[in-house]
DNA sequence: TGGGTTATCATGGGATTTTATGGGAGTCAA
DNA sequence: TTGACTCCCATAAAATCCCATGATAACCCA
């Protein structure tokens, strides 16, 4: 598998320790290394996660900005220095920043949200809020994604 | 065969396993590989699955759109942290995830439609009203669809 | 054309492996 | 020493593999 797809609860236990789910792992090894990158969302109180090449991406279109320096480097700054990069155990468990843990409002449970390039780490049932206000707005973008997801309007080409 | 056609109910059994119906299979691994994907329907209260190119539809068109934005990620919550990935076995078979089978309303047997590019999953009883109204529209609609398509009253874009 | 033989497929169930998770023991630094 | 962090092993539950069966569909040949 190449891209993170559905969503799991892990636990937290006694020593901060998290498994990454087993279905994440694979896809973090095919980018080229058994560990994940996390920082915190700039958008909610999530933990954002990712592999090799979502780093590669973000490293390039920081890049591609024609900023002035200063805000260039502003960016970089608060992005990189809020990033982790964790290798996880043979057992597949990392164990998480305490500012991470803060950031997201975790303690002994955690949801693991897969959504494509990157994944996502929320307190349980503040992800269960933001995934049902999720699906109203996509119902309402939902011509923003093309045709192809024949998710459609008027549709049938049933029966 | 290359797209989705026609229907068959199959058993959940009491493991959870169901047998992806084998002309379905020949589709999906023409696609690149065995195995399906598989989310809520954001219309109805049924299963939408496919493979690789129905995936790789959406991803492209998700990834087209701005990486930090906040609406990019609530749309791209919305279709992958739902989405799952089955690999099935060599008899074809994968168990379903309790919350797509809760979605679905789905019990001990299930419907595969074959619609296209995807195909859906089913309660028995809940897809037959669903084909029924299906049919209605489609008589209304068939304008739509183009001269080539000789969708007559025996109907049958089938074969 | 009909009848019998072969494949193919859905399904049941036992055996094996993987996975998440708990906890002990060792390492290193303050 | 104490605490933070590994590494390693144990376990239970879940997922997967593997084999057997019956039913149906496809095939073949007189």
């Amino acid at each position: 598998m190449n891209i993170f797809l559905s969503n799991t609860i892990n636990k937290i236990d006694a020593k901060g320790r998290v498994s990454i789910p087993s279905q994440f792992r694979s896809v973090l090894e095919n980018q080229g290394f058994a560990g994940v990158y996390l920082y915190p969302s700039f958008t909610s109180q999530s933990i954002d996660g990712g592999g090799e090449s979502l780093i590669n991406q973000i490293a390039q279109s920081i890049e591609k900005m024609q900023l002035f320096a200063e805000e260039t480097d502003a960016l970089a700054t608060a992005l990189f220095s809020e990033t982790y990069q964790l290798n996880y155990d043979q057992d597949g468990r990392v164990s998480l920043p305490e500012s991470l843990m803060m950031h997201a409002g975790l303690k002994d449970r955690v949801t693991f949200a897969g959504i494509g390039q990157k994944f996502q780490m929320w307190e349980p049932s503040a992800f269960e809020s933001f995934k049902n206000d999720s699906r109203v707005k996509a119902l309402q973008n939902r011509d923003l994604i093309g045709p192809s997801v024949n998710f459609s309007k008027n549709n049938k080409v049933e029966e």
